[in-house]
DNA sequence: GTAAGACCTGTAGGTACTACAGCTTCAAGG
DNA sequence: CCTTGAAGCTGTAGTACCTACAGGTCTTAC
């Protein structure tokens, strides 16, 4: 539907179901700057071209893979430069895995944790429980 | 120092070396509620207990251990209810597992796209970014 | 006595949205 | 032509979990 290319400028809501954008986060991603103000009709109503809607997608794809969004704005900064160099993308792209990686670990180690936690358990329908136990000493054992 | 048991009321300021928490966020604790409003002396400041310092270090364990104020809020009354079932924590600190291990499988996603999106690129001097395409391609193709 | 440090309250900011309220505009049917 | 419902608009407030002031009081050590 409308696949044709006379269909220049769409409206916010076309917008959010072409991207999987929220309305609303559309909204607020001008409000911060994330995303240039669109034209607007007679009306008032946003019209947006479709390399403002390749760009949202951009910065949807981006943050499902963990990006900020102060990094998505470093990224699409360095593309409006036109000389965003390989080797800076690249450099970004390395933190944020270093970064990802960190997350990764510290969950490993709560799920480490809780596992062994919910194994001593005995689930029974007593008060005594070694989860609580364990929530309070590993306080005080420091 | 001040090991002695007759240290009966503690400052804040003792409370958080003790367990680690800021300040602010004690209060902060306090104020919302997870926390109960501790004795004051004549002054007004807030005079702990050791049972209360215990909770804080529980709290803090919790929140280590990715469980939000929310879960941590039911797990203390289950406490102080007395009738805190070994069956029932043991419930909740599953279901926060699977949590934590969905979190898990949605980083490492993330850390694989990000790994063979580094992968693909020649970390050039060059303006062509296979890392930028694969961002701006991806919301495209779906 | 005084000066540094710890404490107090209350408010504002940060991140990334989401959800209204209360209004205007557009599109289609009767 | 008019109405109705969907979609759009602005602006504000709420979510989670803190953190960081500002501007004051109190305690402690010299």
């Amino acid at each position: 539907m409308a696949e044709i290319t006379a269909s220049r400028a769409l409206p916010i809501g076309e917008a959010s179901r072409r991207t999987g954008v929220n309305i609303e986060t559309i909204r607020y991603y001008e409000r911060i700057g994330v995303m240039a103000d669109p034209a607007r009709t007679q009306a008032g109503h946003r019209a947006y071209t479709l390399d403002q809607i390749k760009r949202l997608a951009f910065i949807k794809r981006s943050r499902e893979l963990g990006f900020s969004l102060a990094e998505i704005r470093a990224l699409l900064a360095l593309v409006d430069a036109g000389g965003a160099t390989c080797a800076e993308v690249h450099h970004m792209t390395t933190e944020h895995l270093a970064n990802v990686r960190h997350k990764i670990a510290d969950l490993r180690a709560m799920e480490r944790v809780l596992k062994d936690m919910a194994a001593e358990c005995s689930r029974g329908d007593v008060p005594e429980c070694p989860i609580i136990d364990a929530l309070f000493d590993a306080g005080n054992g420091r």
